[in-house]
Parts: structure tokens; C-alpha cells; sequence
RNA sequence: GCCCGGGUGGCGAAAUGGCAGACGCAACGGACUUAAAAUCCGUUGGCCGAAAGGCCGUGAGGGUUCGAUUCCCUCCCCGGGCACCA
């Protein structure tokens, strides 16, 4: 065995012999008790950092321990190709995106096995290729026909760096979430999917699913955004001139119909259809038309935001509150949305904050129609609106009630009178996925000039992506200049016709994914009914949390819609998630912490530190930096603490190999031990099961490690005798255990070092997880820390087990006890069996 | 504004009602060496003290408790989500 911890030979040679042996390689025709680890595939930019390694590296891992542990496992990984840095590159350079992303997953593939990370490679599935892609162009065929794929003329979000929309999801604060551009608003024909369908269910079902962060499915509620409320019809008072108007009357929709007796107008966003035709010949049109032209310059953003002053005017119209039969005034206001509810809302200015303002603004009248519950509301002394729930007055016979018992009643008043009813409204928008760009999944539309709107007939996909392409950008689809693509007879009437010219989200591409690898060479089916349904919910998914909202709400939804397809029968793709943080790195040139990326230019390579370190060290200082789920930021000092330990480790096993030599075979009998031997097996125990757990729970493998650290700290002047066998015994079990519990962690030694322990045959992954000894961790002796008032005073070592009397009596003997008590009376002694004492003095 | 995280040595962090700072980095002192690297041994929260020891200390303030980093209340700071959503 050579002294000095040879990395490079060893990692090498098990990267091959787990290659040669496909470790990894999954028969999911047959496994019986299965474990799906899964992470979620990489956007194949350029090369990998340390950043990326950490999804990786806890997700292998986790997969190596779940072998051990008896588990059939399967870890596929794949790429989400298409997608628009590799056109960006294409561009500028004019390398096609394909040879571009090609070679780069070639860069990644090779990075991930010199990590020592394994897949089970015969299932790799990349978005970008015809084998792929036709299926997701299938998809978005089955979609089409069950009403979920629709085309709509609506305002949509448009990047105007990026050249293409996006959806409500991919905008961050008014910004591109990819290149941090100001989005603007477009108005386009668009493909969407009809994700609003599924809201409820969206919903509902993350209550089933307890092993999701709670953070995360707050993201997601919040999103999705369910409230319960009411609609309201307002009849409009017939105008004076007896034109007639397009409907009768206006809808509102309100979560507080308990306030309505306080309504003293209502207002419409200034996109309001009907305005136009509304006041169409009135005194006030002019300036209604100003206004609603004023307020459309303004962006969508500028509008948003409680900020913005509250603008708008009279339209010279009336309507009637179908509560109280008044009549009152009709607005245009900018704070009114006109994507949300109905694009009208009753103003209640003194129980709602926003309407107070424009109220107070522009004088218009104020009414308490809720009293708190100190009962001390005054309307003229009233400083701002009064918006929690409280008692009704000046309510007709609704007064008296509580507003969560208006609310009730006074929806059910509604729709006996026939003018409103209970009603839900959701915050999630239709989800957007057409994109003006090149590099992704043609949708698979043919428009007829005779048949309209016709969809590409399943026996021919897929719809191939021409290589020969024009992508220079110009806001409109590249491949609309692609007349060979372009121009194809209507699978309907053979007349000519064109294809849609629009590519698809890459968020399409990677909805599905996970079904995928089940079945990933099959050119007959999308996806496998059977394999799936046997192999999913994935049992644990590793990824970012920037992904909280987009990707894990596509996907939610494309499960779900899947299934109601009828080919998987199960609602939610991922049972377990786990998000880890984002590894961070100080800027040289501000000192700022930030994500390591790229852009910021300041990204680690995992290339040179394997090379200089071996890919056990950065593995290892990759979970040590700090507890998975939170940022950390890279130290490249740290690394030299993994490696202290691995060499260390391994000097052990070298100077000790003839000791550990002779043990084998040597069973543990804690009959036999002293209580040197007898302590050592109690840490190697307990070791055992502090590292299980954090397997088994929060995947905190920084403490994990700590733990291994302190076991291998303790075998430091371990006095090992000859005459002793079992403490050599003891010794090699604690030597056995390092290895194994660090075997995912840091394989490649492990492995090595395995085989040294004299184990010649196979893997170490192919080795039961140990199992703690319950009756190791039990102490004969233990350590009692004596306070008084709370201060540590002193402590004893005592045999354990013993009474609280005793205890307390051997405490109050203490000498050093005796100095803090002296002349006060003892109150109190708590007394933690075989901990602590606690004398309370006064 | 609402909701969710977080705030502990020089640094990454640990401890979830019972010894604050495990483990690691850095720093300092020592051993080995012609020297350096590597390795090994030791010190390392602050203040007082020659030492024994004592006092203070987990963002701030208050509370509950024999005992609080941990539970409760108020506030400050940092990060994230939602936000004129009626």
C-alpha cells in the first residue's frame, strides 16, 4: 500500500471498474424495492463548476447510501438542451447551437465522472434531439385535442433582449428572469396551455405531499393564488340619450361583500372592454379617452406596485348597488387590474386602503358600514380605512352579523335575487408557450387557408427542426425564413398551407422528463404506463430553489394532465424535494458575496482541484461547507481540510494494516472489553447512528462528517495491544465503519480502502449499511455537570443510573458546591438522571 | 404592507429546553528538518487575574423557567416569496 494517498490512480480505477461493472445501470422491468433518486437535469451551458456540483454530489450520495441499504436504485441524468444561450452563442460566433450543446454535454458528461458521480447512462435523455422531442411535440398534440393547448390574441410579456415572450412565471420583478431585461407588453397570437384548469388540484394536492419544504408550497399557494369572494351585477342606469349599452349590467368580483353597504362607486380598469361603448357619445368620453390612453403608456410594472399614485375619472355613468338600490357614480381607475377578477371592482373607501385613497383624492363620499369590535368607529374621525373583519351597521337587516357571517348570507341573498353568487378566483395565469426563437421544440401546427388551424397527424412527428437556418434575430420566429420548413400541404385537404413558425418553452421540455427515462430508447410510446406507475412518485428530487415556482409548477401540472390522459395513474411527480443552496463566492473586484455563475465571473472549475486534490477531497469539502439547504460561500482555504482528512485516513490504514490484518475475523464481544475498548465501540456506535439519520432526514452531511472526523480523531494514541485481541477487534470495526459510513461521501477510498481491509471481491456499494448496536451506546459510567442557580460549578463521574436522591446527595457534598451554597438556604435541587443537577440557592 | 428563512468566535459552522462554540479553516507557539513543504504536539470568544479562579457573552430589549442559542412578546438588521389581486 502506498504511504501516500495515490488519488488520482485510485479514482481513476474505480470510475472504470463502477463503469465496467454497470453499478448503475437499473433493471426497472424487475426491481422490487425501488428508490428513484432523481436530479434535475442541467441546461448543458459550457462546463460544470463546484457551484453545480452540489446538486450532484448530494444526489449521489444519497443514491449510493439507498444501494447499501438493500435499495434497487435508479439515477438517470439527461440534458434540458434546447434553450437560448446556445443560440445567443450561435449568433455571435456562428457555431450551430447543436454542435454547440453537443459538445458542451460531451465537456459535462465527462466533468460528472470525474466527480466520481454515477448514472445509469443508457437512460440519458436529451431534450434537443428528434428522439426526445417528437414526443414532447405528441404531448402538446394530446393537449391540443382535450382543450388544454389553445391559441389566443392576448397582451403578453415580451423580452425585448431575448427576442421572444414569456410566461407570467419567467418574469422576475418586471425583469427577464434570464437576461434581467425590462419586459414589455406586446399584444400577439400566442400558444398557451390551460394550466388554470388544474388550479384547484395544483393546490389541493400540496397537501399531499409532506415531504416538500414548506417554503416551497408557500411559493406555490401564493402563486396560484385562490380567493374566495362573491360576484355582484351593478345594472347600469340607462343612459339619458336611450342608446342601448352591450350588457345590462356590471359584474364585480369581492372578497369583502360584508362591506357593501359602504360601496359609494365602482370602477373599471381602463382595458375594460365595454368602456369604449359604455361611454360612447357622452360629455365625458373625451376625457375618458385621454385617460385610458394615458394609463396604457404606462407598462404593466409601472402600474404595479402600491406605489403609483391612484389616477382616474368619472365616465359619466351610473350604476345600481343591488344591496341598497342606490345609485351610485361609475370610474375609471389605473388601480383597477384588468387581468384579475373582472376587471371591475366596488370601492368601499372606508374598509378598503386603496379605496380610500382615490376616494379621499377625489372627494367622493365615505361610508362605515363595519364597526370593530371596540365599537369605537367614527366615520369623521376616521385617519384611514378600517380593513379587517368586524360587525355590520348601516346594513339593512344584514346588521349585526359578522362579516364571516355576511359574507355567507349575503352571497346566498345574491343568488336568490339572481344578481351574484359565491364565486373563487385565482391569481395563476394560463401559462404562455410560444417562443419567437429557434433552438427549441417546433409546435406542431399546420394553418390551412381552407381549414384553419389544423394539428399535425401523430404519424408524422416529428416535426424536424431545419438545420439550415437564418437565426439572426428580428422578433419574429427564425424559422418563418425557412421556406423548406415553412411550407408544407395541410395534413387535412393536401392544399398548401404553412406551419407555425413558433418553437415551445423549454419549461415544456423539461415537464416530462422524469417520465422519460424509463423508457427512453422506446420509439413507440412517450411514455411507459406500467414502468412508470411502478417507478413513480420519484422518492427524492434534488434540486434549486429557483426552481420553486416554474419548473416544479409545469411539472406538477404535466403529471397531472398526463394522468388525466389516462397513461400514468398517479397525481404528483416528486413525493420527496429537497433544494439545496446556492454555492456563493466573494467577487475580487467588489468583495460581494454572489452566486457562483459565469456572468459574475466568479466560478470554480472542479477540473484543476480534482486534479490537484482528487475528486473524494472536493466531494467531501463540497457537504462539510455547511448545511445543505442554505447558501455557502466557497473558501478555497476549506478544501485543505478534506484533504488533511482523506490523507490522514489513509496513513492510518497503512501504518496500521498489519494490526487490522490480524483482527479479521475477530468478532466484537463487549462481554470481553475493558473500557478502552468498550468506549471506542460506543463511539463507533453512536457514530453509526448519527450518521444514519442524517442519511435517513435532513441530509445534513456537514455534521455527518464531523462525526466521522471525531471517530477518526479518537483512534489517535488508540493504545492497540498485541495481547489484546479485541483491541484489534474493536480497532478494525472502527476502521470498517469510517469507511463504510463515508463510502458515499468520499467512494473512491472507500472502495480502495475496503479492499485493502481485505474485502478483494466487488464494490463496496455491493456492502450492507451498518447497523448501530443499541446496547453499545449504554454507558456504565457517566458525567454529571453540577450547577447552582444554573451556573456550571462542577462536575462527576458517577456510575449511571442512579436516583435522584442520590444524586443530590453526592452533589450537595461537593467540595467546590459547598463554596457556593454556604450560608444560603437551598431551595430547590432539579435533578436530570445522568446529566444534571441544578441547586437553586437563595 | 403580508408570509417564510436567517442573525452565535477572526472565518465556515455545531448544539432545538440541560456543559455555548463540536468539527473544520485561519492564526500563533513548539517538535522534526541545513532549510522549506508535509507531518506531529499545544494555544486560540472577550474582560479581570501571576495563578487558582471569577465575571461577561448566541442582533437589541422584555417575559416564561430551577435552567433559554433553543419557547413567548416587542423591536432592529440581512435574504427570499407575494404585493393596487378588490
Amino acid at each position: 500500500m502506498n504511504e501516500k494517498y495515490p488519488f488520482s490512480e485510485i479514482e481513476a480505477k474505480w470510475q472504470t471498474f463502477w463503469r465496467d461493472q454497470g453499478l448503475f445501470e437499473t433493471d426497472v422491468e424487475k426491481a422490487s424495492r425501488k428508490f428513484y433518486c432523481l436530479m434535475m437535469f442541467p441546461y448543458p451551458s459550457a462546463a460544470l463548476h463546484v457551484g453545480h456540483g452540489r446538486n450532484y454530489i448530494i444526489g449521489d450520495a444519497v443514491a449510493r447510501y439507498k444501494k447499501m441499504c438493500g435499495f434497487e436504485t435508479l439515477t438517470p441524468m439527461g440534458w434540458d438542451a434546447f434553450g437560448l444561450p446556445a443560440e445567443n452563442a450561435a449568433i455571435k460566433t456562428g457555431t450551430h447551437p447543436r454542435a454547440t450543446t453537443l459538445n458542451n454535454i460531451a465537456t459535462m458528461k465527462r466533468q460528472l465522472a470525474r466527480w466520481g458521480i454515477c448514472y445509469d447512462w443508457r437512460r440519458e435523455v436529451t431534450a434537443c434531439l428528434p428522439d426526445y422531442y417528437r414526443w414532447t411535440q405528441w404531448f402538446f398534440l394530446q393537449f391540443y385535442r382535450s382543450g388544454l393547448a389553445y391559441k389566443s390574441h392576448a397582451p403578453v410579456n415580451w423580452c425585448p433582449s431575448c427576442n421572444a415572450v414569456l410566461a407570467n412565471e419567467q418574469v422576475i420583478d418586471g425583469q427577464c428572469w434570464r437576461c434581467e431585461t425590462q419586459v414589455t407588453e406586446k399584444k400577439l397570437d400566442q400558444w398557451f396551455f390551460r394550466i388554470t384548469r388544474y388550479a384547484q388540484r395544483l393546490l389541493d394536492d400540496l397537501d399531499q405531499l409532506p415531504g416538500w419544504p414548506e417554503r416551497v408550497k408557500t411559493m406555490q399557494r401564493n402563486w396560484i393564488g385562490r380567493s374566495e369572494g362573491a360576484q355582484v351585477e351593478f345594472r347600469l342606469v340607462p343612459r339619458a340619450d336611450g342608446q342601448p349599452d352591450p350588457h345590462p349590467a356590471i359584474t364585480c368580483y369581492t372578497t369583502r361583500v360584508d362591506t357593501i353597504f359602504g360601496c359609494t362607486y365602482m370602477v373599471v380598469a381602463p382595458e375594460y372592454e365595454a368602456l369604449p361603448a359604455l361611454v360612447k357619445g357622452l360629455p365625458e368620453a373625451p376625457a375618458v379617452a385621454a385617460f385610458t390612453e394615458k394609463s396604457g403608456r404606462l407598462t404593466a410594472i409601472e402600474r404595479s406596485g402600491d406605489t403609483l399614485e391612484k389616477n382616474g375619472v368619472f365616465t359619466g355613468r351610473k350604476v345600481i348597488n343591488p344591496y341598497t338600490g342606490e345609485t351610485i357614480p361609475l370610474w375609471v381607475g389605473d388601480y383597477v387590474l384588468t387581468g384579475y377578477g373582472t376587471g371591475a371592482v366596488m370601492a368601499v373607501p372606508a374598509h378598503d386602503t386603496r379605496d380610500w385613497a382615490f376616494a379621499r383624492k377625489y372627494h367622493l363620499p365615505i361610508r362605515l358600514s363595519i364597526q370593530n369590535p371596540e365599537q369605537n368607529l367614527v366615520l369623521e374621525t376616521l385617519k384611514e380605512a378600517w380593513t379587517e373583519d368586524g360587525v355590520l351597521v348601516n346594513s339593512a337587516h344584514f346588521s349585526g352579523q359578522t362579516s364571516v357571517e355576511a359574507r355567507a348570507s349575503m352571497a346566498r341573498f345574491a343568488e336568490e335575487k339572481g344578481f351574484g353568487k359565491a364565486t373563487v378566483n385565482f391569481r395563476l395565469r394560463d401559462w404562455l408557450i410560444s417562443r419567437q426563437r429557434y433552438w427549441g421544440a417546433p409546435i406542431p401546427i399546420v394553418y390551412c387557408p381552407d381549414c384553419g388551424i389544423v394539428p399535425v397527424p401523430e404519424k408524422d412527428l416529428p416535426v424536424l427542426l431545419p438545420d439550415d437556418v437564418e437565426f439572426r434575430p428580428t422578433g419574429e420566429s427564425p424559422l418563418k425564413r425557412c421556406d423548406a420548413f415553412m411550407n408544407t400541404p395541410c395534413p387535412k385537404c393536401g392544399k398548401p398551407a404553412r406551419r407555425e413558425s413558433d418553437t415551445m418553452d423549454t419549461f415544456v421540455d423539461s415537464s416530462w422528463y422524469f417520465l422519460r427515462y424509463l423508457n427512453a430508447r422506446d420509439d413507440q410510446q412517450a411514455v411507459n404506463t406500467k414502468l412508470c406507475d411502478r417507478w413513480l412518485p420519484v422518492d427524492q428530487y434534488i434540486g434549486g430553489i429557483e426552481h420553486a415556482i416554474l419548473h416544479l409548477l409545469y411539472a406538477r401540472f404535466f403529471t397531472k394532465a398526463i394522468h388525466d390522459l389516462g397513461l400514468i395513474h398517479f397525481n404528483e411527480p416528486f413525493a420527496h424535494l429537497f433544494t439545496q443552496g446556492m454555492i456563493c463566492k466573494r467577487s475580487e473586484k467588489d468583495g460581494q458575496l454572489y452566486k457562483m455563475s459565469k456572468s459574475k465571473g466568479n466560478v470554480v472549475s472542479p477540473d484543476e482541484l480534482i486534479s490537484d486534490y482528487g475528486a473524494d477531497t472536493v466531494r467531501l469539502y463540497t457537504l462539510f461547507i455547511g448545511p445543505p439547504e442554505r447558501d455557502a460561500e466557497w473558501n478555497d482555504q476549506g478544501i485543505e481540510g478534506a484533504s488533511r482528512f482523506l490523507r490522514r485516513l489513509w496513513r492510518r490504514v497503512c501504518e496500521t494494516h498489519p494490526n487490522l490484518d490480524a483482527a479479521q475475523g475477530i468478532a466484537c464481544d463487549p462481554q470481553a472489553m475493558d473500557d478502552i475498548e468498550r468506549n471506542l465501540h460506543r463511539r463507533i456506535h453512536e457514530t453509526i447512528c448519527h450518521v444514519t439519520e442524517s442519511m435517513d432526514s435532513d441530509f445534513h452531511f456537514n455534521t455527518a462528517i464531523a462525526f466521522i472526523m471525531e471517530l477518526v480523531n479518537a483512534l489517535d494514541g488508540f493504545p492497540l495491544a498485541a495481547d489484546r485481541p479485541q483491541r484489534g477487534a474493536v480497532y478494525r470495526e472502527a476502521i470498517e465503519t469510517v469507511v463504510l459510513l463515508l463510502s458515499p461521501f468520499a467512494p473512491h477510498v472507500a472502495e480502495e480502502l475496503w479492499m485493502e481491509l481485505g474485502h478483494p471481491a466487488g464494490s463496496i456499494l455491493k456492502t450492507s449499511w451498518p447497523q448501530h448496536d443499541p446496547t453499545a451506546l449504554v454507558r456504565s459510567r457517566v458525567e454529571i455537570v453540577i450547577q447552582v442557580n444554573g451556573k456550571v460549578r462542577g462536575r462527576l463521574e458517577v456510575d449511571a443510573g442512579l436516583s435522584q436522591e442520590a444524586l443530590r446527595e453526592i452533589a450537595l457534598a461537593e467540595p467546590t458546591v459547598q463554596k457556593f451554597i454556604e450560608g444560603k438556604t437551598v431551595r430547590k435541587a432539579i435533578v436530570v438522571p445522568d446529566k444534571l443537577i441544578n441547586i437553586a440557592v437563595g
